[in-house]
RNA sequence: GGGCGAAUAGCUCAGCGGUUCAGAGCGCCUGCCUUACACGCAGGAAGUCGGGGGUUCGAAUCCCUCUUCGCCCA
């Protein structure tokens, strides 16, 4: 026996070859795509993730998907470009450094403005970096020479430019309106940044005094009591006949004892409360168009902190009160006075900060407010002409709804972390204008400038990722190659903040060109409550702890084969064990396929399509067969996003086809192997050739164990990398050789004997001696030709092709009828081998009667298609055939 | 209140009109350390495909409805 070319252990480290592997293909540049390559390109942006986040599950799923359309891509020979980056995330990181600060006892305002972004600025160049680090730990192939930061100078200055174009095409404005304010992080939020969930809270039933109306008081529902200090009104529908004497006359104010009118209102929903509702313009943003309307006042009853304040309306015992101790202290009031008349249960949506979770408030302010609907139109209609596709299709309502009803954009910030708004004032003619450059004076009268205090929304950053990223607005070599994009991977969480704008920013700055042609969206991770992932909840699965005990592999393939399209991922975060098995068995299993594989080869392989047909056997062809098949599968499902089902595809090959059929039948012709008889060589090109291609297939998804094991194939180059290796193809002369599917008869004669062995409780290495009667001669001739192979799985002493064997023994039918016998002498038990038979003869039977009916149904023959048809007519002569045979078999052994 | 999705083996999920179609992985049972792998091999048990109604020659698969759960938008 030759000597081995490798010693491997038995068990796959991934340890050992993870990190030395992901050097190796950066050293190489293999991730760096070149601008001026003539290849077609293939280009996915990442979602940036925040500067200051470190990765969790979803970031890993979300990376591990493009990673593995990036790879399929680069291997087809795309010029494939994967950006990645990190976003500056105003609010989130503000918040970060604002604690730290916090722990020397200090605010931002105690640092002031400039030096406090300069400690963001320290924090960030300190730490920043995490999240890319980690996601080279779990093998993702980006372009690290592309890396972006949303506040980069280059990207900064588009950020600039897009403010300015908007604004001098007419698309920014000011606007004095309701906002949702976080008084936690005092910034204004956008509507998508304000989530609203669903909350059990209470409806309280208020008096207010009315003079001179049908009744002494009227009642309103208010689920915010607080906020009546700031009322100016109280409304109905026009149409309420119930309170229309109401209309016209004056109530009191509870509390503040300030008389409103009383104002008849379309947007009033009789059916809520009592119909009378509350009318705060400063603190609701329905009450403000009711305010506009009826020309009210518009008084501000709390602080951006949350505080309740006015110099009239909050009186001495609620002044300076956090706004929820003093709904408390406003229901204890009103109780004293009798005004409240009752607290129901309510269940209603409330809005909270995304950031910090803290309750929003509406507030009156004045913030800058992009114009949505000249952007949202053209992408809306791009869409519905099928330029661009959102997969899984069933976001494609949600998103249409929203495209539709879009709504303007509130991109002021009240932060100092981000990208200043470009606007400035002059202090002495108040010219007002949106600069691309920092100006000194002011353009119309020298004056002495202020630039607007705000900063941008983080989103109207990374809106522009697309093409920032590539040096817009200047017009590099990257931008011209590299925009537009094809596939956005992404959790529908994000298709307004992000996807929806960035749609829209591309169409408008890019020549109406859109930034991909695919989004997918992705599924959330969840534990196995379903609840989703978070830190709060303490629920989530560190990936690096799995990368630590299990491989990056191993995460990769049960992220990757345990996610449908679109569909969320289970894991449990209590028993990592259980959860990343099947990703660790089968990098394993994979490691010890090449472990034998790799031991067996010799250093000179004939390529495949040399071998001669005449020279192959029938496994040989089963198995090239099953080879093609899994390319043109797989393929086709990485093509159509069907990640999983493409993994699953490979996964069976490699387990169940090749390691658990083919390497097992050809074990005595390699072992056999003293000589080079071309029976051998036809094995090793089977065999490397079938190996080689699951590794290209497998790549994408378990890139290191697949690379390390490619490398120890006969053959390799010292530079040769399975990472620019080519896609498998079906080689032309595989159809002739892949005709031939009769190994699944030797496949089902041996599951036959093991089965018998296993019924009679044969001890495994007993031999026993066997027999088959073909049902005819072409059969014969695919039991002959893998006669060895039926022997050595089925652990056979001898095996007759022709019925020779007689005697006690165990019998089966094959599905064409074929029948076969194994001797066992005196460990048959002939009523359990009648039961047995009778058995299998009964549950044929009723499936013949069941597809007797069919056959005899007229409207089935008539109505179904021929080929449908002729296909059970096909199985019912094969039925029969096989019920002739047991039948038969029942008869000779005395089975009554 | 409106929209979307899910409900299939103990668990996590595939399958979404016709192939013995009721499947996979994990778990479970039986037997095996058969010189690639016990993270393994062989054999096995296990589900009236959430309930009801309909369309069809034929329904886990399409339609309606109900129940439960989740998400999004008011």
């Amino acid at each position: 026996m030759p000597q081995p070319r490798f010693e491997l252990p038995p068990q796959y480290d991934p340890h050992a070859v993870e990190r030395r592997l992901y050097q190796r293909w950066l050293d190489r540049g293999v991730f760096t795509a070149r601008a001026d390559s003539s290849r077609e390109p293939y280009v996915i942006v990442m979602p940036p993730p925040n500067i200051t986040a470190i990765l969790h599950t979803g970031q890993g799923l979300n990376n591990v998907i493009q990673d593995v359309l990036i790879r399929f891509e680069r291997m087809r020979a795309r010029e494939a470009e994967w950006l990645p980056g990190t976003d500056h995330a105003g609010i989130a990181t503000q918040n970060v450094v604002e604690r730290l600060v916090a722990k020397e006892g200090k605010t931002r305002f105690d640092l002031g403005r400039d030096t406090f972004v300069e400690r963001v600025w320290a924090f960030v160049r300190e730490t920043g970096n995490t999240i890319l680090e980690q996601l080279k730990m779990i093998g993702c192939s980006c372009d690290w020479s592309r890396t972006r930061f949303t506040l980069d100078e280059a990207y900064s200055r588009a950020v600039r430019e897009v403010f300015v174009r908007l604004w001098e095409e007419g698309l920014i404005y000011r606007g004095h309106r309701v906002i949702h304010w976080c008084s936690h992080c005092l910034t204004a939020l956008s509507d998508e940044e304000a989530e609203s969930t669903e909350t059990d809270g209470k409806l309280y039933y208020i008096h207010y005094p009315v003079e001179g109306g049908p009744q002494p008081f009227l009642t309103v529902a208010t689920t915010r009591p607080e906020t009546l200090l700031g009322d100016t009104a109280v409304a109905v529908h026009p149409k309420d006949a119930r309170h229309a004497g109401f209309v016209g006359k004056v109530a009191r104010l509870p509390i503040a004892d300030i008389p409103i009118p009383i104002v008849a209102d379309d947007v009033v929903d009789p059916t809520f409360g009592t119909g009378f509702v509350k009318v705060t313009p400063a603190h609701d943003a329905t009450d403000f168009e009711i305010g506009l309307r009826h020309k009210l006042e518009m008084p501000l009853v709390m602080t951006e902190d949350g505080r309740m304040e006015h110099a009239t309306r909050v009186p001495k015992p609620l002044a300076d009160l956090d706004r929820f101790e003093a709904r408390e202290r406003i229901v204890d009031m009103l109780k004293e006075r009798g005004l409240l008349e009752k607290i129901e249960p309510h269940r209603y949506a409330l809005r909270r900060c995304y950031r910090c979770d803290t309750i929003v408030e509406p507030r009156l302010s004045d913030q800058w407010f992009v114009k949505m609907k000249p952007l949202a139109e053209p992408v809306l209609t791009a869409y519905r002409a099928a330029t661009f596709r959102i997969v899984p299709e069933r976001w494609h309502a949600t998103f249409e709804h929203w495209m539709e009803n879009i709504r303007d954009w509130n991109i002021s910030r009240q932060l100092w972390w981000g990208h200043r708004i470009p606007v400035f004032t002059c202090t002495q003619c108040e010219h007002r204008w949106a600069d691309r450059k920092d100006p000194a004076r002011c353009p119309k009268c020298g004056g002495a400038v202020e630039q607007d205090p705000d900063v941008l929304d983080t989103w109207f950053s990374s809106w522009l990722w697309p093409f920032a990223t590539f040096g817009w607005p200047e017009r590099t070599a990257d931008l011209a190659r590299f925009y537009p994009g094809h596939t956005l991977v992404t959790a529908p969480e994000i298709l307004f903040f992000w996807v929806a704008r960035m749609l829209m920013s591309g169409y408008h700055f890019m020549d109406r060109r859109l930034p991909f042609t695919t989004v997918y969206l992705h599924g959330t991770v969840r534990d196995t409550q379903h609840r989703k992932m978070s830190k709060s909840l303490g629920n989530g699965i560190d990936p690096l702890d799995v990368v630590r005990l299990y491989g990056a592999d191993a995460l990769r393939w049960t992220l990757v084969a345990g996610s449908s399209l679109g569909a969320d991922v289970i894991l449990d975060p209590s028993d990592l064990e259980t959860t990343f098995a099947p990703g660790r068995n089968f990098a394993n299993k994979l490691w010890n396929i090449g472990r034998f594989i790799l031991a067996q080869l010799p250093e000179r392989i004939r390529p495949i399509d040399d071998l001669d047909p005449a020279t192959l056997s029938l496994a040989d062809r089963w198995i090239l067969g099953q080879a093609s098949k899994t390319v043109l599968d797989a393929t086709e499902q990485l093509e159509s996003f069907r990640l999983d089902e493409a993994a699953k595809t490979c996964f069976e090959f490699a387990w169940n086809d090749l390691a658990d059929w083919y390497v097992e039948a050809v074990k005595p012709r390699l072992a056999a192997a003293a000589g080079a008889a071309p029976d051998v060589a036809a094995a090793h090109a089977v065999l490397a050739y079938c190996f080689d291609t699951v590794l290209r297939l497998l790549h994408p998804v378990v890139p290191f164990l697949t690379e390390e094991l490619w490398q120890m194939l006969p053959g390799r180059q010292a530079d040769d990398l399975l990472a620019v290796a080519t896609w498998p193809t079906v080689p032309s002369t595989f159809p002739k050789l892949a005709r031939d599917s009769e190994f699944a008869r030797v496949q089902e004669a041996i599951s036959k004997i093991r089965a018998i062995r296993a019924e009679y409780r044969v001890p495994p290495k007993t031999r026993l001696a066997a027999a088959i009667k073909p049902r005819s001669e072409s059969i014969r001739a695919a039991f002959d030709g893998e006669r060895d192979t039926i022997v050595r799985l089925a652990q056979l002493s001898e095996l007759q092709l022709d019925g020779g064997l007689h005697g006690a023994g165990a019998h089966a039918v094959l599905g064409d009828g074929s029948e076969v016998f194994v001797a066992l002498a005196d460990a048959i038990d002939l009523r359990q081998e009648c039961q047995r038979l009778l058995g299998e003869l009964t549950r044929l039977e009723q499936q013949l009667a069941a597809l007797d009916a069919k056959l005899t149904n007229k409207n089935f023959i008539a109505r179904a298609p021929a080929e449908v048809v002729a296909k059970e007519r096909e199985k019912e002569r094969a039925w029969r055939d096989q019920r002739q045979a047991l039948a038969d078999k029942l008869k000779s052994l005395g089975c009554s």
